[in-house]
DNA sequence: CCCTGTCTATACGGTGGCGTATATATCGAG
DNA sequence: CTCGATATATACGCCACCGTATAGACAGGG
């Protein structure tokens, strides 16, 4: 049996970067193959076409930014306030991690735009973790109103923080975001 | 003199339209030009090539999303509080309009997550936008730091709307979107 | 009516990317 | 070492798109 030079994964993981640089159209299989340092013959062993690979590059992102963060910051322990901090740490930090994950957000966001599949993908992500930090601001906020400012404030600031590109005033953008931080944990 | 069948401005305003449905990628003049009900022909007697017409695309949005609502606004006269909803409206309004104007935003955001000159387009923009908007909060908004805030929660749920693909709980989308505004009006 | 300048349609070569077919390299089993 | 299975490289046909070149249509002036 011959071995697996370049598995599976690789090629998800090049093509969720290419994604996140370039857009789904960035996702050319040459292009992957010579980042990899092979040529595309092997493709075509793993994936049926394109769109698979396309298909599940989504599935790994589906399921890496839903369970995965929600698991690491309940394994932490604390009240609603501690894992709230510990969740906005973790995705204030996965914006300058490893491809994998929370990195595609906002490419996969834009994508959904134009093709109703990712959207409904999205959806369902959005929905889940949504469900999660509605639980979570719940729990020391009794007006059901604020719960949900605090909810659209939180995900759309996160959400802009990517693609909002003014240069700042007198505070920095990391000093505002962390005043509106404050803000939603009082 | 031959009559001029398909001027320069249908070019741009289909060009605008192609690339807030499929992004800069589906801004294919042969796809323009069956779009416009005519061949490709024409084209290259308005533009030397493509990348000429994204360009100008460029320059039709820079022009319009700023001064237009800006002059838009301020035509208005009342205080503060006055020209911020008024701003708020057009603002909300221009998300479902034609084409032209506000509706490229979205997308060209993300253009500009892979492009530096689309960026740098879009950062002129944006600091126009925000300076206009701070001038608007710290009228009635004493605390600079809380001026910054609003502006970039204004900014970021105005974009997070958009992107943002989660079913709201009990109250609907519009609904917290309105007591959002409130917040910044107070 | 014809001529001229402009706009448009069609045809072409070139390029890049997809998916397939076939040949070669590499590893483990016997 | 030999064999077979699997992974990879190379070559090919195909199609979509860009940009150019050339020919035709249309309006107004002489």
């Amino acid at each position: 049996m011959g071995a697996t030079r370049t598995p599976r994964g690789k090629w998800i993981e090049e093509g969720l970067r290419a994604l996140v640089a370039g857009g789904p159209e960035a996702v050319r299989i040459e292009a992957l193959a010579q980042a990899l340092g092979v040529s595309k013959g092997g493709f075509y062993g793993y994936f049926r076409n394109r769109d698979a690979l396309l298909a599940e590059m989504l599935d790994t992102w589906e399921c890496e930014v839903t369970e995965s963060v929600i698991e690491q910051v309940e394994s932490g322990g604390g009240d609603a306030r501690a894992r709230l901090e510990r969740l906005f740490d973790i995705v204030a930090a996965a914006a300058d991690g490893p491809v994998r994950g929370t990195t595609a957000d906002i490419a996969i966001r834009d994508w959904a735009r134009r093709d109703a599949a990712v959207a409904e993908r999205l959806r369902r992500v959005d929905n889940r973790r949504v469900d999660y930090l509605r639980s979570l601001f719940s729990s020391f906020c009794p007006d059901e109103d604020e719960v949900e400012v605090r909810c659209l404030i939180a995900v759309s600031v996160r959400i802009g923080n990517h693609l909002y590109a003014a240069d700042n005033g007198k505070r920095s953008r990391a000093e505002v975001m962390e005043l509106i931080r404050q803000r939603l944990l009082e």
